[in-house]
DNA sequence: TAGTTACGGTCTACAGTGTAGAAGTGTCAA
DNA sequence: TTGACACTTCTACACTGTAGACCGTAACTA
């Protein structure tokens, strides 16, 4: 019994490392392969040292997460607010990219910390340059969030990639006369390009926030669009089905 | 030893009748509060009988999720796009409001089962009616989809709701030079209505759409925008810097 | 009718999880 | 020296998903 392995002393592993040690165990290998365990295995360290210094495994999520966010870039806010959006939407198009295992978390703890309220200025800023009024900016300026999100990780869930033979399969096997746009819309599945579908999707909300704060600006609204709601989903016209089929 | 309580025979309890008490407890008690023991003893089976109809837990949660989109209320596709789309939105919005603790699952098992292919059937015509070229048209649809989901979750996740009074005073506590806009928003950030919210951003992104649709249905598109991408993301003006503050 | 097979249901056991509580070890101030 | 305190570790508990063996019943076959 010459000595403990590990001395039940402080050994100058600062919180900062440990975090650093969970977020490259979770970007490397997701939630699912994520343990306290087999971090203080990777560490060299007790698992419940870890629990120490960040409470819960919840809390050390919620860490891992700000971290991430930390590393979004974005260039400072100009005159320009189309532009502006188009950074925001690139550069957490880019963080999905980079840690695609963790992007989910920033559903999870959303606004929390410095860096997202950096993001979000841009966000709200553009929605005013637009020239919506506040009670719509706050609102958009949101769902535009929940947007940029949404695409994240639909592309890191894999929503957003190329056909696959087994799927291509599945798609031709749907009834054509019921999914005729579906199933006519297969090779442009087939060679899908995520980056070019974002950059679309993208221009088309910030085109339609345009058309908006423009409406909002010259007038009362109601120019362009036929109506323009204020309140609740219009579930106008035809009678409601199921859409599961038989 | 009269007898044992559990005999091991056939107790004509189906799937169905599992699946069904596996939906209510998950809707119920949220993804934490869920496990197939919990399940068993709830249903009053043994654990084991849950995995011996559905293979695995994580496919339990797929036809808890498919159970889920199989309740989902859909007009027939009309002859306006628009309303469609809306219909669509409506619909994804009723579902993440109706089980706001499983609509996660939605983004983990997407497209799978027919309910989901009817509903995107309707997407993709949608985007060839507003006169998307096909080559878009897939890829919008996604992003429609994704959007649609984003502004779900995030409504389920609280992303949607009003300022508390917490939450305003960290705003308030910003700086007030950087975050203007942030900070003008407070009062609408506390009376957000998330439904008026929703109903904008989709009018938004439909008003969007058609623009792109216009456009590409009359010329080579580039009349209202001064550039419209191909593909990736815009990076350009103003020197990158980090967004998390010192 | 007897034998076989297939299926539904259960039991046990295993490897793993998060974390509460206690205890050891070092550092620094009084 | 004596506390107080922060850091680290150990032990233990209640819980998880699920592999593998086992039992009972029903249906089919010879």
């Amino acid at each position: 019994m010459v000595a403990k392995a590990r001395p039940r002393a402080p050994r100058g592993l600062d919180k900062n490392a440990i975090l650093k040690a969970a977020f490259d165990l979770l970007a490397a290998q997701g939630e699912t392969g994520f343990s306290i365990r087999k971090l203080g295995a990777k560490a060299g360290i007790d698992p419940m040292t870890v629990l120490h210094h960040f409470g819960s495994k919840e809390l050390l999520l919620r860490c891992i997460a700000d971290r991430a966010l930390s590393t979004v870039m974005l260039p400072p806010p100009s005159e320009d607010w189309q532009n502006d959006l188009r950074s925001v939407a690139g550069a957490y198009r880019d963080l999905a990219r980079r840690y695609p295992r963790l992007f989910h978390l920033h559903f999870r703890f959303h606004a929390t910390g410095p860096a997202d309220h950096a993001t979000s200025e841009v966000v709200y800023r553009a929605m005013r340059g637009a020239g919506l009024p506040d009670a719509e900016a706050a609102g958009v300026g949101l769902a535009f969030y929940a947007f940029v999100l949404g695409c994240g990780l639909a592309e890191t869930e894999g929503l957003m990639q190329p056909l696959t033979s087994g799927e291509e399969a599945e798609l031709r096997a749907l009834d054509s006369t019921h999914c005729q746009a579906t199933v006519a819309l297969i090779p442009a599945f087939k060679t899908l390009n995520s980056s070019a579908a974002y950059a679309v999707a993208v221009e088309a909300f910030i085109a339609g926030i345009a058309v908006r704060g423009q409406g909002a600006g010259r007038q009362a609204a109601r120019t362009s669009s036929k109506k323009i709601p204020e309140l609740g989903r219009s579930r106008a016209g035809g009678r409601a089905r199921a859409t599961s089929a038989a």
